[in-house]
DNA sequence: TTTGAGGGTTAGGTTTTCTAATGCCCAAGA
DNA sequence: TCTTGGGCATTAGAAAACCTAACCCTCAAA
């Protein structure tokens, strides 16, 4: 029975629930089993759905379902939805109300966030902190629903974010070092960040002969350099906390700031209310110290 | 009575609807008008979901309801995501499934849209195209749901959006006085695009002495050069029929490109769907030419 | 003090939804 | 070819959810 035929609004919205379920599962028994009830259920509340819409968006046949071109240009639609009302809710009444998860690779993890947690802590001393590490770049995809710290120029998929903080490479040694960081061996960092070779490109400077040293993180590089073993194009940012407590000094040599950074990233459903955009606010505050 | 307590999932979806409309309205009563139903149900569904969340939504007074922390909190997501499942709908069933609608300035309407229908319409003959004229830039507001066409550096906030053409400008003149258009006077074009002064500045040329005529917008820019009143600095883009068909003519002189352009965007909620792309992607390719 | 607007509460009727049972269809296998 | 079984539709009746009507309470404004 169709309710309204062509009208504007919106259908029962818990026969979405069941439609996204069975076209995700691609079989209305397999969605009656998520919901706990029978398939017989399933199949009328999807038969109620379609003749409200006015389409077929399932084809039956007697192996089973498949979505129609209508199903299959709808269900992205009602699935994200779905998710992101899920998510929200979740965010503000769930387990996850009074915690706030964070994923970012172990040294990020480790310098940015690690050291400058008093000041937020204080400000939401209720709230838990949850990290998450993640080993590869590639498996923050996994960390869907949480905040991740991400090195990179923005403008990630589907995701909001702020500017934490430009990298700025600079010569770095071991306290006592610095002034004569050009006597000490280099030690090579591969990765994405630019070399030695890029920052005497920019700088002017004579580009330091390569050392016996070569590393592929830059927190393996700064713990180098701490022990002496050479001078190291470090990261600012991640060597703040370093810096401060006198375990690194700056070499007299100038820096190199480059367009990519440190990024606080988050769902676009975290962005919604006063409440959250101000936890993020305080948050992303808190990690530029 | 508590379906599920501090459970992950969904509340029934349809409470929300109502949690909706009174938060939204600020009243049971007048949420009960809007469903066409009894005040007595709208507070009892309420009820039901904030007993589901385990929180209260709403703070009631004898003179009133309001929202509680936490509802304020709840509302935009609730108003988003229904607004994005409503939208979405319509644009997949509803009247709209059969049209697209498309706002932009009258210009842009007239030389960027309407010149380059013919190949768009062959491919999707059943679709009816529906312009909307927008009087000035801030009213686009007014059509959220459309298609627009715009002008300048993209980014529009929560659209998404393609890059149609870059702005370029070049010196233009009724047909046979291109040679000689140092000798026309000046067409001036106030506005946001750069002007005669930039255009010498970047080329290198020397700067054409100010004319008799200056105007506002593109439009009419082009036609006064039309009509042989002197030399413009046209848009490429908005003068590509033009160019064509031989009513205007580019002189001989250098192009100034710009980093503003002409941008196809639309709300999310359409690019969801593969058949909807499909539609976007066509359609963008036609306004390329 | 009176009035009216706005909400809450409850009982019971109404509507919607669900379940259980049954039948159909077709693919895969015997 | 025949049998089997998985998957969906359909139906009637039971269960659940929902809504309404009628009532109450409270407060602010007249």
């Amino acid at each position: 029975m169709p309710k309204k035929a062509t009208k504007q609004g919106l259908p029962p919205l818990d026969w979405l629930k069941v439609f996204e379920a069975a076209g995700r599962l691609g079989s209305f028994t397999a969605a009656a089993e998520e919901f706990g009830a029978t398939q017989a259920a399933v199949s009328q509340r999807i038969r109620n759905l379609e003749s409200w819409l006015g389409r077929q968006l399932f084809i039956r046949s007697a192996r089973g379902v498949t979505l129609t071109v209508d199903g299959e240009s709808y269900l992205p639609l009602v699935h994200d939805t779905l998710l992101a009302l899920e998510q929200g809710t979740d965010n503000l009444f769930g387990q996850s109300a009074r915690e706030l998860r964070v994923a970012a690779l172990p040294s990020h993890l480790e310098m940015l966030l690690l050291p400058r947690l008093d000041l937020f802590s204080k400000t939401y001393p209720d709230l838990r902190l949850v990290t998450e590490t993640v080993p590869k770049r590639l498996e923050f995809e996994a960390a869907d629903g949480a905040l991740h710290i991400r090195y990179g120029r923005g403008g990630w998929q589907g995701r909001d974010g702020v500017l934490l903080a430009n990298e700025v490479l600079q010569p770095m040694t071991a306290p006592g070092n610095a002034a004569g960081w050009r006597q000490l061996p280099v030690i090579e960092l591969r990765g994405e960040r630019p070399g030695w070779a890029e920052w005497a490109r920019v700088t002017g400077e004579t580009e330091p002969d390569a050392g016996p040293v070569s590393v592929d993180s830059m927190a393996h590089a700064l713990r180098a350099a701490r022990l002496g073993r050479g001078v190291v194009l470090g990261s600012r940012a991640l060597a703040a906390n370093l810096l401060q407590t006198g375990q690194l000094e700056c070499a007299p040599a100038p820096k190199l700031a480059i367009i990519e950074g440190y990024w606080l990233t988050w769902p676009p459903s975290l962005g919604k209310s006063p409440r959250q955009r101000a936890l993020l606010q305080a948050f992303s505050q808190a990690l530029r110290q």
